[in-house]
DNA sequence: TCTGGGGTCCTAGGACCC
DNA sequence: TCTGGGGTCCTAGGACCC
């Protein structure tokens, strides 16, 4: 039995936000995002849309394009509330509702319709409220799969209601261009154009009928992208959180620079905010990855494993320092625009005893390695945890899969 | 005044073990 | 001494998304 699941997409979510703290703002043209020697735009109202404006764009280039929008800076922290607010509306449908970003969510409304002799007025009326109640404009696709109902959330905007059957997929996916295909981004498209892709509906043919050229570019995602586009994607909505995989910051500098001296303090600052923000996860770091950004804007990195998991801060600032060192090592020692640290191949510090002695085993000298393991299993561990952790690895070795 | 910051997933290649 | 394949873990870089 097909699912109904719902993607709802919130309309220049930061703008809408702006406005309904401060209702003055109506219908003015706005730019939410940073202002700095780099900042761009990470939402434009509908109004600064129409001057070509969009996010993603330099700040400058959009204030060319619109010198008299207001330019407002993020306040992450307000949307966090308002998006909050917006997930526990949905939740009055269903509690099947998954978040995917900060301002859209699926939902899987397939028990919130049944019976509903008229569901496009049931969609039209949970958007016309959510409006009323919130001041929140939205875009709701319909479809029997999360891509699909994603593909229909964009057809139309704002305040969009498409919902998308099985069926309507040539007419209405296939017109559009290849560039609006999920999951396709600007690196694929113009190599699938040169395939001489222009549309969905070409992909979708090119799929099909098994295109080598097309296959090969694409890997592991051309089965993917054929099982989407006839229909048979995930229709699997989670409520449950997933537990991060890794934890990072960048910051782009005030001025390039060379030396680990010149960008210490930025060092500092991103240890402390990873730290407590693994903290704050209940997590704790195996690896760190140290990045740079030269000013060719290719993005460097090096890893860095601790010698057992970790978040202290100064932990990650003495590693990240090293790493430093070693990536501009050997890169040259080249002018740099941004760093950036993140906390990798995180663990849960109650459940790891084991695995974290494993893992220290490793680091050590191959000759000692069975000493140093002895002695860290004794100096480490109380009896019980090592009893719980075996059983937990045995447990994950029976088990399926 | 050229182009942010938070992530996830995939790929290719290397190290190491059996 | 040479050859070799499978499996796992890890790294660096890239593509994509919001």
């Amino acid at each position: 039995m097909a699912k109904v699941i719902m993607h709802i997409d919130l309309n220049a979510f930061f703008a809408s936000c702006e406005v309904i703290r401060d209702p003055s703002l109506a219908g003015l043209p706005l730019l939410i995002g940073h202002t700095g020697r780099s900042g761009i735009v990470s939402t434009a109202s509908y109004e600064a849309r129409a001057y070509g404006c969009h996010s993603g764009q330099p700040m400058f280039q959009a204030l060319r394009l619109c010198p008299k929008a207001k330019v407002i800076p993020v306040d992450y922290d307000y949307y966090s509330m308002m998006s909050l607010s917006f997930f526990s509306y949905l939740k009055r449908f269903t509690l099947l509702v998954e978040p995917a970003s900060i301002d859209e969510g699926f939902a899987d409304m397939s028990e919130a319709v049944k019976g509903k002799e008229d569901p496009e007025s049931f969609f039209r009326s949970l958007q016309s409220e959510l409006k009323k109640e919130t001041g929140l404009g939205c875009s709701i696709g319909v479809a029997p799969t999360k891509w699909l109902a994603k593909m229909a959330s964009d057809l139309k905007k704002p305040m969009g209601l498409t919902i998308l059957r099985k069926k309507d997929i040539p007419n209405l996916l296939y017109p559009l261009p290849i560039e609006s295909f999920w999951g396709v981004g600007k690196k694929t498209s113009p190599r699938l154009r040169e395939m001489g892709i222009a549309s969905i509906g070409d992909f979708a043919q090119a799929l099909l009928r098994g295109d080598q050229n097309v296959e090969k570019e694409l890997g592991k995602f051309a089965l993917t992208a054929k099982e989407w586009i006839q229909g048979y994607g995930s229709d699997r909505v989670s409520p449950l959180e997933e537990d991060p995989k890794s934890i990072g910051a960048q910051e782009t500098l005030a001025k390039d620079c060379q030396t680990y001296e010149e960008v210490e303090l930025y060092f500092s600052r991103l240890a402390e905010e990873i730290s407590s923000r693994c903290l704050s996860a209940g997590k704790e770091a195996r690896s760190l990855t140290v990045s740079v950004k030269t000013l060719d804007f290719r993005l460097h990195s090096r890893a860095m494993p601790f010698a057992e998991p970790t978040r202290s801060s100064v932990l990650i600032k003495e590693k990240a320092k090293e790493g430093f060192r070693a990536l501009m090592d050997k890169l040259g020692d080249p002018k740099i625009r941004q760093v950036g640290i993140a906390l990798t191949r995180l663990v849960d510090p109650q459940r790891e005893t084991v695995q974290m002695s494993l893992w220290n085993y490793q680091d050590y000298e191959r000759k000692d390695a069975t000493k140093l393991l002895i002695e860290e299993l004794n100096r480490k561990m109380d009896k019980p945890m090592l009893k719980r952790a075996s059983q937990a690895e045995k447990g994950k070795k029976n088990g399926n899969r």
